[in-house]
DNA sequence: GCCGTTTTCGGCCCGACTGTTTTCAGTCG
């Protein structure tokens, strides 16, 4: 039996949530199906590791029954309860609720009344005109349905990465500020997954403040950007933009907007568990505000607004959570404690150190990527070429690495002239070969200041060969930074089988650095095993591994994924000054 | 099915928009 990730777990339990729900069963058992594998995704631990110590129930979400279906799928690699509702469901009536504007309702009666049994029939079905027949059923809901097929068909990836999310919320932004005058668009933001930086972006939210939400209405459907209008109300419209992406507007009242804001910016859960909260406490909390419910001190209707939004954390009892941290992974308790992280941002960093010149890779010389980390702000730059071993690449034998010295030697010397608090530092991106073996000799490691080691090749290896291949090159003393570990390319190439868990205690063990990588098709680490390796004792590198000047300017997605992980400028060792930070990697044995 | 500052029962977040319903259910986030 092949082993399950956390994220197959999850898929297993979401889909007998899914099929409860097909079946009409009572919405909240549906809900707790629904919770626990959103729960499982969010787990920073194997969840083998977790059933080996009988800790299941722990799981914030799993109880005993849960749990039990959890270990008969572990131990087993099935769950009996799934099997039994996979006879009386098919598969692809639960796949037809992912055709937007089909939900389990109408799932089921399209199953059940016109024996539709999969997206395809579906289609034929609609294309037959058969479905406005139906009861509840007319021609726009057919028409919907049809081009909602279409649109789930031609479209590859669900989730865009924010690299390409951000900048395109930034846009509307922009564009939606250059046209309305401030006393009309009081404020504006991208709220959602954008503003809590999250890896990938399934469309944009964007929140405005005005006193006119018509005008701001109007002027966002007619937006050079917007190629097509999905929907739009009094308040709330959603078109679609010209790069394909499907983006939100939400108009409220100055007034509103500190309320409006928590709400959109999700996450879901984390809006689910304030609003929980908040009942607690006497008050129903909406996107406008909140309104005592009576069962506190405030009599039953009392309202209360917030124009900013930390006021809503502070009537409630809590710091303000940075939007990074809100997806119910324990930030509010930390808030209602008072002991949120001090994030880390992007102006605790003093360095990188990983990157790549025209030696290897890169795209510019050694001085014109060192100058170009200078300019940043920057007082040390590693440059990490890639090593020998690796075939695709111009990788660096020996001689190659002692020519780069010389020339390391000479800026150094020269910016030391010039009096510039700047030094560059000479490493390599040494290879992790396929039997573990690292791409140069040890000789030759030993001569630099930092090396870091990577994974390139090799990628789809078992899990037992690539964790041991890694093992052993942690063991190397001269490694000092593991470079993106899982390999990932988002929404390219999924992480090699590498056991996480296992890896990040050897890093913990031997003190070897690990690094988040910050470029936002890898962010490898990404958050929540980030997070992982600092409860366990990591150190970590946040690093562009900057092949050009421009990546250089990729840090804040790095950052983005540190802050995600809770991580303080004391877990991230490019945050200390050069000698502070070098005495940490000698130190290590 | 889960959970506990209403703790072993009785709750379980909240509202906008659409389509087709003449008063609201379904879907979505």
């Amino acid at each position: 039996m092949s082993r399950l990730t956390n994220k197959d777990v999850a898929a297993q339990l979401r889909l007998i949530g899914d099929i409860l729900q097909i079946k009409g069963e009572n919405r909240f058992r549906v809900l707790a199906f629904h919770n626990a594998a959103e729960s499982i995704e969010n787990l920073g631990q194997d969840i083998y590791a977790i059933h080996r110590v009988g800790a299941l129930t722990e799981i914030p979400g799993v109880g005993k029954s849960i749990a039990e279906d959890i270990a008969q799928l572990l131990d087993a690699g099935r769950i009996e309860f799934l099997e039994q509702l996979k006879q009386e469901v098919p598969l692809g009536v639960v796949e037809m609720m992912k055709v937007p504007g089909v939900g389990p309702k109408k799932a089921a009666r399209l199953w059940r009344e016109l024996g539709v049994t999969d997206i395809e029939s579906l289609k034929a079905a609609a294309e037959a005109q058969k479905l406005r027949g139906l009861k509840g059923f007319g021609a726009k809901t057919e028409e919907k349905i049809l081009k909602g097929i279409e649109l789930l068909q031609s479209r590859k990836e669900e989730r865009i990465p924010l690299a390409a999310a951000r900048p395109a919320a930034l846009e509307v932004v922009a564009a939606l500020r250059a046209i309305l005058p401030k006393t009309t668009l009081v404020q504006i933001e991208p709220a959602g997954s954008v503003r809590r930086w999250k890896e990938t972006i399934g469309d944009l939210d964007i929140l405005a403040a005005s006193p006119d939400p018509d005008a701001v209405t109007q002027a966002f459907r007619s937006l050079d950007l917007v190629t097509e209008v999905l929907w739009s109300g009094r308040t709330k419209s959603r078109v679609r933009l010209i790069n394909g992406l499907e983006c939100d507007l939400r108009v409220v009242e100055p007034r509103h907007w500190g309320a409006a804001l928590q709400y959109f910016t999700g996450s879901k859960e984390h809006g689910v568990a304030m609003r929980e909260l908040a009942l607690k406490q006497g008050w129903s909390l909406n996107e406008y505000g909140l309104t005592a419910t009576g069962q506190g001190d405030a009599a039953v209707g009392e309202q209360r607004f917030f124009e900013r939004e930390e006021d809503v954390y502070h009537f409630l009892g809590l710091d303000w959570i940075p939007p990074e941290l809100r997806e119910n992974r324990g930030e509010i308790e930390a808030a209602q404690a008072h002991r949120l992280p001090r994030l880390i941002t992007q102006a605790d960093l003093q360095g990188e150190l990983h990157g790549h010149s025209d030696w290897s890779d890169g795209r510019l010389s050694i001085e014109a990527m060192a100058e170009a980390a200078r300019k940043r702000g920057y007082r040390y730059w590693l440059l990490s070429d890639h090593s020998a071993g690796l075939g695709m690449v111009g990788g660096l034998d020996a001689a190659r690495v002692r020519e780069q010295a010389e020339i390391v030697r000479r800026l150094n010397q020269r910016w030391a002239e010039q009096g510039v608090d700047f030094r560059l530092l000479h490493g390599i991106e040494v290879e992790i070969m396929a039997d573990g073996r690292l791409g140069l000799p040890d000789e030759i490691l030993a001569e630099l200041d930092v090396v870091v080691a990577s994974i390139h090749s090799s990628l789809r290896q078992d899990r037992e060969t690539i964790t041991t291949r890694c093992l052993k090159a942690l063991e190397n003393p001269h490694v000092d930074i593991l470079g993106h570990p899982t390999g990932r390319l988002l929404g390219q190439r999924p992480p090699t089988e590498l056991d996480v868990e296992v890896v990040l205690q050897a890093c913990a063990a031997y003190g070897v650095v690990v690094e988040i990588n910050a470029n936002p098709a890898r962010l490898d680490l990404n958050d929540v095993h980030a997070r992982r390796a600092v409860e366990l004792g990591c150190k970590i590198a946040i690093s562009t591994d900057a092949h050009s000047a421009e990546d250089l300017d990729l840090m804040p997605y790095g950052v983005a994924t540190a802050r995600r992980a809770w991580l303080t400028p004391d877990d991230v060792i490019n945050t200390r000054p050069l000698e502070e930070m070098l005495t940490l990697l000698r130190n290590r044995r």
